[in-house]
DNA sequence: AAGAAAACGGAAAGACGGTTCCACTTCGCT
DNA sequence: AGCGAAGTGGAACCGTCTTTCCGTTTTCTT
């Protein structure tokens, strides 16, 4: 008789119940924690949250590569909607500065997403492509606000990423008005022409801000 | 008769000849080994490139704060010295820019520095004084550009500080033009009125540039 | 419902880096 | 030169994080 499993060679077996559950459960807790304390989180801290063993953690993702590639595929996909949103803007510069903004954010409270983001390239073959997805839409918004005249003509998408990066690090995950304010500067920057600055969000920085350039969130032990 | 030591009350016994040489190559040793690695890098590098044993490091900085004070009095001292030149610059915009510049590079150029003016008021009593030696000299600088008129009058000390922090990350040590690209976009955001932007370096930047934002160094092993 | 296979958990083993400690050396003094 | 104190080096220790391994549990199939 036909057997009920075809021999398709590429199947690489359904998971079991149980093991489909709990790998969710894995990805939930990596995408909690890695946020939280940067790729470089241990494992056990993982298994903890998801409330599984170690072990299983292992098993399911031999290569710390593999759970983060797995993981922030779908950041990288919220990524390239938000950079194409943006490039739909009707206001283009609204949209750059929208974007800019957001992607700084983002990083803030995101360290992993940071991580992974720059780490692309090095090493990871999915996280890559994942990179190569991106920077064509990245890319796009930034010729777009150039063909509208508002954005300077000698900028690319890379200088927006860096920027974005840049920014996403300044004052910690609690200090956005201290971002909002760099933000702005940079912006004013990239404009073709003004007349007078834009204002910058009253807030002053403090010594305690700078730190956090450096040392973004110091694990809690 | 008198003796020849005076009972000093402050007197910290003179070290012996040898621990004063020793004391020497290790903190020659550090500069070189914090300025490629960080704050955070092994006191057994430390001691091997000092020719010394890690006992001895230890015994001579018992807290790694010992160490990092000791060293950095002197650096920041440097940047002090820079950031007054700077204001006493005949052209206050150009002063400015230089000291921005230089603030950058020498950032990049020395992790152990950055870390250490951004860890300043965590601990490290002597290194917070040596920030409080900065803060005045730097808001000077910009008080002076703002009096010409040519600095935004809405940003202060500590935005450049940042400024400067946020900049030397950008490329690893290796990639200066890159800085010069921020750096002349930064003071595009930070002048009072420019129609045209400043011509930006012409190096675009390529994908491993994002990298080292986040991971400027990887220790070699 | 029962047997076989897959998956589980967490203890144990391993790798790694920071810190301590003490037998030995060097220095300074008389 | 000889003695005591200061200083030295690096092996051993300790805590942390990573990885493996195996006795038990869960699921799937018939």
């Amino acid at each position: 008789m036909s057997s009920v499993t075809p021999d398709d060679p590429a199947a690489p077996r359904p998971l079991r119940r149980d093991a489909e559950r709990n790998r969710a459960l894995i990805l939930a807790a990596a995408r909690e924690v890695f946020a939280a304390q940067g790729l470089d989180a241990g494992f056990d801290e993982v298994a903890r949250v998801a409330g599984v063993g170690v072990g299983t953690v292992y098993r399911r993702f031999p290569e710390r590569g593999d759970l983060v590639e797995a993981l922030f595929q779908e950041e990288v996909d919220a990524v390239v909607a938000r950079a194409q949103e943006a490039a739909a803007d009707p206001d283009p510069w609204h949209g750059l500065a929208g974007f800019l903004r957001w992607g700084a954010e983002a990083q803030a409270a995101d360290r992993g997403l940071a991580q992974v983001l720059a780490a692309a390239g090095h090493g990871h073959e999915r996280v890559a492509q994942g990179r190569d997805r991106l920077a064509p839409a990245v890319d796009a918004l930034v010729r777009h606000a150039q063909e509208a005249g508002v954005l300077r003509p000698d900028v690319g998408g890379l200088d927006l990423g860096l920027a974005v990066a840049m920014i996403g690090r300044v004052g910690g995950p609690e200090r956005a008005e201290l971002r909002e304010r760099f933000t702005a500067l940079v912006l004013d920057g990239l404009c073709v022409r003004r007349d007078a600055p834009t204002p910058l969000p009253p807030v002053l920085p403090t010594e305690e801000d700078m730190a956090q350039v450096f040392e973004p969130v110091r694990r809690p032990r």
